[in-house]
DNA sequence: CATGGGATTGACT
DNA sequence: GTCAATCCCATGC
């Protein structure tokens, strides 16, 4: 079957990153075969420090500060690879973090990639999605529309997705921001979100 | 050029 | 709950 699914168009990346984090969740990520729809997400922007960006333009923040709509995937403690949505006008550095999904598509190959057969434990965070789905550093700057790595919008009953937003996991600093979002009651989650704040309603114009 | 610190995970006490 | 694995890169001397 050839892979020739909807995309997110590029201009919706090319939006305020928290806008983008909150609203790709229900979004399914696609990459070949294999598919999940994205249950958990957190937003960074080059203006607090626990976003890459922060140091500004260097040589791994490239990608960051590029256009919209593509991957920027980078090693995390020198062994997982992270995947995250470039977002905001070209020359501002953000990216929304792809934390966990909801397996949908070539369950099988998961499992096989992941070493694992429990279908909670396969994507439920960001290291382990990117191995159940085959994505790894060489595809930091690829297209996220038209190609084989691709997001595609919410369908079906993820359309009426409640969203929760909470504080991001695993940093040391701004710790303050609440930029962590979640589908409500999900499963798949790579942990409970805590102080639980409905997000969605927030969605203006 | 040496060093320190991670947007994590899985195994173990 | 604790902890090691592992490596790129930003920083500082």
């Amino acid at each position: 079957m050839p892979d020739r699914g909807v995309s997110l168009p590029r201009r919706f990346y090319d939006r305020p990153v928290v806008e983008v984090a909150r609203d790709l969740v229900g979004c399914t990520l696609h990459h070949r075969s294999a598919a999940g729809v994205i249950v958990e997400t957190e937003a960074y922007h080059e203006s607090e420090p626990a976003c890459h960006a922060y140091v500004g333009l260097t040589p791994r923040t490239g990608v960051l500060f590029g256009p919209p709509g593509r991957a920027y995937v980078y090693r995390s403690y020198g062994i997982h690879a992270l995947v995250n949505a470039v977002t905001e006008p070209e020359g501002v550095g953000a990216a929304v973090l792809i934390r966990a999904l909801e397996p949908v598509a070539g369950i099988a190959e998961m499992r096989a990639r992941r070493g694992r057969e429990s279908l909670r434990e396969l994507c439920s965070g960001p290291g382990k999605l990117t191995v159940a789905l085959g994505i790894g550093l060489g595809h930091n700057d690829a297209p996220l529309s038209g190609g084989p790595l691709r997001i595609a919008p919410r369908a079906g009953a993820w359309r009426e997705v409640e969203v929760l937003a909470g504080p991001r996991i695993g940093i040391t600093r701004a710790l303050e921001l609440r930029w962590r979002f979640a589908a409500a009651g999900s499963r798949f989650l790579s942990r409970p979100l805590r102080g639980v704040a409905r997000s969605e309603p927030l969605r203006r114009r």
